[in-house]
RNA sequence: GGAGAGGUGGCAGAGUGGUCGAAUGCGCUCGCUUGGAAAGCGUGUAAGGGCUAAUACCCUUCGAGGGUUCGAAUCCCUCCCUCUCCGCCA
């Protein structure tokens, strides 16, 4: 959620800001709300003070025992006057909120400014993009080689879009969620949180799932609303949601490994075809919590503790900052690391990393405490995937191919698979 | 699932219709004291919003929502959450 002050005073910023993003929405909506807000609301307060003085001597009459009649009739209609006109102004406060909750957050300006993928910015490489001296197959076809997906059985069980891991892969997508856990925590000072995957909708609203994008979601049966987390980052920043946090805590650096569950509504056609998009998914997820001011530093280096694992598993990538159309509802800015596919010959997400600045810190009300000016700040977030575990099982089996479709382990997790090699003598 | 207890400020804990946004204690802030510290004394210390250049001032909030009343932390209704005991259970 955007500052209602910055609504309200600098609304051609706001509206530039939007033009980047391909965003329309008729703001002057906005201005006519808040003018009736604005009369509304001051005049409501002032009836309220007036009966609270009117309350008050009422009271103090009674106490020595006077009349009261004619103050208490003066009261009643005020009492009834007041509660036509807070009515209205709810209604009018809830317009304004929903209204609010819609609009999407402001690019950084460094930003790069564009409507589509070819406008994302290249930051850097790293790697080299293999050259296989045979030709080179696509996870799918590796994976069944050594009879280790099964997409079949996924769709037997639940439906399209979905897998079953079996024996060394399911090992090895096992180990790399380990090793990833293991690095963040011992080599980057993350805390690891264990947390719901089922989550209510004030955390979605908190985080800005809701109420826009209900339809990337598994809602779940029943009275209350609940949702299938769609990545942990909804749990984890929502740990701080209604909170005032002592500025001793922060930074604060969180990871958890939680299953996400996405109903990928309108992606019908795309990445058909094995472990790229699927409806549940393993992640790691990154999240920092940050007093603000400096949270621009702070997205270069959890997108670094990312990098750190692509690194470890001597996968190529690239990092591109998302341009201002691509940019997701709550960033002000998104790093997208990409993992080189050698069956697609592209580079493919893997992980975002995003600052979200003040935004979702608003809309949970989440703040820490400023001793030096004694006043209550909103924190900036951020996360990151560090890393999307299923991709990152995808890349390694393309990218570890040998020739007859067994694959090398990479070194990194010697430590956590028990084999340096995949080979396919046990399928059959 | 059954029975009971309870949700008040950072924490503990009073408050059962009227100067209660809320006693008291702890914690924390600042000051005095001290060579320095502790103790002691004094001072300040909830959140959100409105209006302000900023104060001042005003409004709202005692789990959430609704109701009674001139007036609700306090009375009534609904819901949520926490705890204890019993049953069941990974």
């Amino acid at each position: 959620m955007l500052d209602s002050k910055l609504l309200r005073n600098s609304l051609d910023l706001v509206e530039d800001a939007f033009k980047k993003r391909g965003f329309e929405v008729d703001l002057t909506v906005l201005q006519k709300l808040e003018e009736t807000r604005k009369a509304l609301q001051s005049d409501t307060e002032k009836m309220q003070a007036s009966l609270n003085e009117i309350s008050k001597e009422i009271g103090k009459l009674k106490a020595t025992k006077k009349n009261t009649s004619v103050k208490e009739k003066e009261a009643s209609g005020l009492t009834k006057d007041i509660k036509k006109k807070s009515s209205k102004l709810d209604s009018i406060l809830e317009d304004l909120n929903s209204f609010s909750l819609g609009l999407p957050n402001i690019p950084d300006p460094d930003v790069p400014v564009g409507s589509s993928e070819e406008d994302n910015l290249e930051i850097r490489t790293w790697g080299s993009i293999p050259e296989f001296a045979f030709q080179p197959k696509d996870h799918l076809e590796i994976g069944q080689l050594i009879g280790g997906i099964d997409m079949e059985a996924g769709s037997r069980i639940t439906g399209s879009r979905f897998s079953v891991l079996k024996s060394d892969l399911a090992g090895l997508h096992r180990s790399l969620t380990q090793f990833m856990l293991d690095l963040h925590t011992k080599e980057h000072g993350y805390e690891e949180l264990y947390v719901p995957y089922i989550v209510n909708s004030d955390s979605l609203i908190g985080t800005g799932q809701l109420p826009k994008f209900e339809k990337d979601l598994f809602k779940i049966e029943g009275d209350e609303n609940y949702y299938l987390t769609s990545t942990a980052e909804i749990p984890v920043t929502n740990m701080l949601r209604d909170q005032i946090i002592d500025s001793k805590e922060l930074p604060i650096k969180w990871v958890s490994h939680t299953p996400c569950f996405r109903s990928e509504a309108g992606s019908y056609g795309k990445d058909t075809k094995g472990l790229m998009r699927v409806h549940q998914f393993e992640k790691v997820e990154l999240v920092q919590v940050v007093e603000g001011g400096n949270s621009e530093a702070v997205l270069e280096e959890l997108t670094s503790h990312a990098e750190a694992v692509m690194q470890a598993l001597e996968i190529p990538y690239r990092v591109v900052s998302l341009c201002t159309g691509e940019l997701g509802f709550s960033a002000a800015k998104t790093y997208d690391i990409e993992a080189w596919i050698p069956s697609q010959a592209n580079y493919r997400e893997i992980s975002s990393c995003s600052n979200f600045k003040d935004f979702q810190s608003r809309r949970m009300h989440a703040r820490w405490k400023n001793i030096d000016k004694n006043t209550n700040e909103l924190v900036h977030t951020l996360n990151g995937s560090g890393l999307a575990v299923g991709r990152t099982l995808l890349a390694i089996i393309e990218l570890n191919q040998l020739e007859d479709g067994s694959i090398k382990v990479p070194e990194a997790l010697r430590n956590y698979f028990s084999k340096d090699k995949i080979s396919l003598t046990e399928s059959e």
